[in-house]
DNA sequence: CGTGGTTTTGTTATAGTATAACATCACCAT
DNA sequence: ATGGTGATGTTATACTATAACAAAACCACG
């Protein structure tokens, strides 16, 4: 959070109370967060409040580099390492919901030598890979020795 | 289209005139196709139609891998190598908006070794890089001369 | 201070994407 | 022909996102 602000404040970007908030609560929950379930939490604290207004600070935080959206769930994660130009990675467990952003260079290694090789000209990488997490997978199999 | 055909008839899943029709559609674009886009073909074809039409045809089709869904564009792409298993992997241009789906063992190689050491088992992979493919990127230079 | 321009936020309405639930139909094996 | 299964039709609704314009907050400058 501090992270945040200091990254903001270098930049001339205003990080404002409202967007303050928004990036608390997705980087609250532990999985990604849909833009109306931030919308159900700001009306609790403010009474009244409008798609647009989650909308607008979402994509302030997005530009800003705290937050990457998750295509394939149609939410919001915090990011692991704001500051650092990077894509949106991550490892979705289907079982929990936890999203793990991904830190392994090879990735992007291996998309720049892909794309390069297309001749395409990369401005953004987004990597979802979808499947169990160690601690769900575990439980899976757990289950699985008691059923059958 | 034939292969369509004969890998629905080797796995007992019918594919039906209308299923048919929906990934004709979307083999057609040769961008990417919307849900509701397809709706409209339908639409004008059969008279009437509603979403659940499409998406349940293009739910089989997901199931089969003939085609793929695109999460960044809400939109859907023929696969370019039916009957193989793989991810979802785009090169998709922002600018003419066409999407080439990626063959390269790097890419998955990569993923498989990152989950790996993350202990995660993956189950789907989605990859969609977004920019320029090299036609647009050529435009775009030509323009950039031209313009200052 | 105050004032004028810029950015942010509020508000209303609507567009775009997807699915639930239940009814009907078509196909195929017996 | 008939009964069961899978496919499609139909209606309604949920979920996600943005357009357009109004009001307010902020900030730099005089």
């Amino acid at each position: 959070m501090a992270e945040a602000e200091r990254l903001c404040r270098e930049r001339g970007a205003r990080l404002t109370s409202l967007r303050r908030r928004v990036l608390e609560v997705v980087w609250g929950g532990h999985k990604p967060v849909g833009a109306y379930d931030i919308l159900e939490v700001l009306r609790g604290e403010r009474g009244v409040a409008a798609p647009p207004t989650v909308y607008r600070a979402l994509e302030f935080l997005m530009e800003q580099g705290l937050i990457h959206r998750v295509e394939s769930l149609n939410a919001y994660v915090g990011c692991s390492a704001p500051g650092t130009e990077h894509g949106s990675r991550f490892l979705i467990c289907r079982s929990c919901g936890r999203a793990a952003e991904i830190d392994d260079t090879r990735l992007d290694d291996a998309i720049a030598e892909t794309a390069a090789a297309a001749g395409f000209t990369v401005e953004h990488r987004t990597v979802e890979i979808t499947g169990l997490c160690p601690a769900c997978a575990k439980k899976k199999g757990d289950v699985e020795k008691h059923d059958g």
